[in-house]
RNA sequence: GGCCCGGUAGUUCAGUUGGUUAGAACGCUAGCCUGUCACGCUAGAGGUCGACGGUUCGAACCCGUUCCGGGUCGCCA
């Protein structure tokens, strides 16, 4: 039977507890880390959220008390109220490792089984286990100062906004199902048979109304869902710093948000960003990293020797200028001892198996031995070297396809690479990437498509070009980019209803289709709306970074795994007949 | 949907060419121990080798299917 806290109240926290607290009569709560018995001595670590403090039973202590700490095991929750003593052997590897609690009430509040793995915070416990048990994993100091991490964030975020102006206006989480770029999460109504609500994959339409209402600068902490596949840095719901303000024009949201972060490194990590932050175009960092998410903490470029050999007797790259396409390399610095003839093997597999052919590659050990030396002059074979800058002891890797393929490709090798030679230096370098096109060629169809949702402002010198050229249309959009991770994105937003019709028509949307998903947000900006633009600023992501954690999983409370299901509650799960007769929805058996 | 990696005591792992009773460490249980802090010492319990099927005299090991988890491509305006 468990023991209540009657008569004890909680006085300290575990980790506070210091020398100078030496002699005061405490009182504090938590969990068994772990108990050491010595026979006449029983050492108890209490650990809570802040830390863990040593209790002591000896000689002095009443028999009750001591069976009672000798029956304690690892994770009982325990109340104890002592005197605070100074040790006689001081442990310097924990902050009260100077003092103990010798203990004169103890309670067990909670016994505890055995759990399935080691609360410890080095553990090696396969992720799937400690994912079933949530709860206990969060126990673990690692994840848990993660999590408070995550808390100081959104308390300095919400400050931050608020000290400058902005309301936090909590837009609905039920909304229209407005096709945007990724599936939605469906919600089915019960009085409204056969439709649907959505769950928002961002509040974007709900805050630009919020402009035309005059709130002038919003904010909201927001919950986002998108039905789409995960990865380390995707979760299906995850949470946007969402911001938007009237009255000005792209310069001012970056400078607000470059002011949000210098805010949040400085306070939660105490470390001082330089602002501005850098800035690069869309089209400089797909031609020089092959990403639009560039990680510009170390070189590696990518350049183009097409020029170079596009009258060479390699058919492979000669083929590839011919059909359009291009012949680009990257230099990876003296890794010729690393990169293997079996480590390069290895890296044509990989790129095979993101859409590239295959990989030409120069190994310079004591000469420069090219893959594709036959097919070419030793001018030529000088030439490319010089322009790349190779020297004894680098690896070339060489990419000839189309562009986007050579880019992509050689972009994921950059970074593949640089982590396998360990030269990314361990700091945070943010990036804008600004002047986004506005129109993106489908692959298949060959059709221009947005790049962007439809309310994006175009550059006010390119709106000439919308009906004719697609090609020359920029957008005022841009992400903020931070060590390769995309962690937020923004623009301005369309205005003029003019111009959104004209946008809708360029979009190939019919009259009907308008109408029909944004009928009522036409229809709001005809009367009267300030210019007005926001971002959207991925909480989960920043956590992640500012943490060094390398998966959202371990920023996230409780989070799902790579199908898009939780382990520890089994959702989703299947409803009953009758939850779903009041919906009139019917479940179709899947065949095989 | 494609590709790659993984699944053996509670946990982390080892397991030889397919061959006796599947091992180790930690954890757990019990006993001893007055200054430990990864306490120590002694003893003990603990296994559907993810599942199913096949090959074989014999399968943790080979083959097939499948389930679960991770990474990634597609996808994510």
């Amino acid at each position: 039977m468990a023991e209540f806290m009657t008569g004890l109240k909680r006085t300290n926290y575990c980790g506070d507890l210091r020398i100078s607290d030496a002699g005061k009569e405490v009182t504090v709560c938590g969990w068994v880390q772990r108990c050491r018995d010595l026979g006449q001595l029983i050492f108890i670590d209490l650990r809570d959220r802040t830390g863990i403090v040593q209790l002591a039973f000896n000689d002095t202590t009443d028999k009750e008390i001591f069976d009672k700490a000798f029956s304690c095991r690892s994770e009982f929750v325990l109340a104890a109220k002592g005197t605070v003593c100074e040790r006689s052997a001081k442990n310097k590897d924990i902050p009260t490792g100077d003092v103990e609690i010798l203990v004169t009430d103890l309670r067990v509040l909670s016994k505890a089984q055995t759990p399935p793995f080691e609360i410890v915070d080095d553990t090696g416990t396969n992720e799937e286990l400690r994912l079933k048990y949530r709860y206990l994993d969060l126990r673990r100091r690692s994840l848990l100062n993660n999590i408070m991490m995550r808390s100081k964030i959104s308390k300095v975020a919400r400050d931050y906004f608020a000290d400058n102006g902005f309301v936090e206006i909590e837009t609905p989480m039920m909304i229209k199902s407005t096709p945007e770029g990724a599936r939605d999460y469906l919600v089915p109504s019960r009085i409204h048979k056969g439709k649907f609500y959505a769950l928002p994959q961002s509040p974007q339409i709900y805050k630009q109304l919020l402009m035309l209402s005059g709130f002038d600068r919003y904010i909201q902490l927001a919950r986002c869902f998108r039905d789409e596949d995960l990865r380390a840095d995707r979760q299906p719901e995850f949470t946007q710093i969402d911001m938007e303000l009237s009255f000005v024009d792209v310069e001012d949201i970056l400078e607000i948000n470059e002011g949000l972060f210098k805010t949040l490194f400085k306070e939660v990590l105490g470390k001082e960003l330089e602002t501005p932050f850098k800035r690069m175009t869309y089209t400089e960092a797909v031609e020089n990293y092959g990403s639009d998410k560039p990680d510009i903490r170390f070189g590696m470029k990518i350049q183009d020797i097409s020029d170079l050999v596009k009258d060479c007797g390699f058919g492979v790259f000669t083929g590839a200028i011919e059909n359009g396409g291009s012949v680009r390399a990257i230099v990876a610095k003296n890794a010729a001892s690393v990169y293997t003839r079996k480590e390069i093997d290895k890296l044509t597999e990989y790129v095979r198996g993101i859409g590239a052919k295959g990989l030409a590659y120069v190994r310079w050990v004591d000469e420069p031995n090219a893959s594709f030396k036959k097919f070419m002059t030793e001018d030529e074979l000088k030439a490319i070297y010089d322009r790349l800058g190779a020297e004894k002891g680098d690896v070339i890797l060489i990419v000839a396809d189309k562009n986007s393929t050579v880019l992509s490709t050689l972009g994921a090798l950059r970074l593949k690479i640089a982590k396998r030679l360990d030269i990314i230096p361990d700091e945070f370098s943010f990036l804008w990437i600004v002047d986004f096109p506005f129109f993106e060629k489908d692959e298949e169809s060959g059709e221009w498509v947005a790049m962007h949702h439809p309310f994006t402002m175009p550059k006010e010198d390119c709106i000439q070009y919308l009906d004719t050229d697609p090609s020359k249309v920029y957008a005022k959009a841009f992400d903020l980019t931070l060590n390769g991770v995309e962690l937020s994105s923004g623009s301005m937003r369309i205005t003029d209803y003019e111009l959104q019709q004209k946008m809708f028509r360029a979009l190939k949307l019919s009259d009907e289709e308008i109408e029909a998903k944004f009928g009522f947000l036409v229809e709001a900006y005809k009367y009267g709306a300030p210019p007005h633009g926001g971002m959207g600023i991925g909480l989960d992501r920043i956590t992640m970074l500012m943490c060094g954690a390398d998966n959202l999983r371990d920023v996230t409370a409780f989070p799902k795994v790579q199908n898009a299901s939780e382990l520890m509650s089994s959702c989703p799960a299947e409803v009953d007949g009758e939850s779903l007769d009041i919906l009139g929805i019917e479940v179709k058996k899947t065949e095989e």
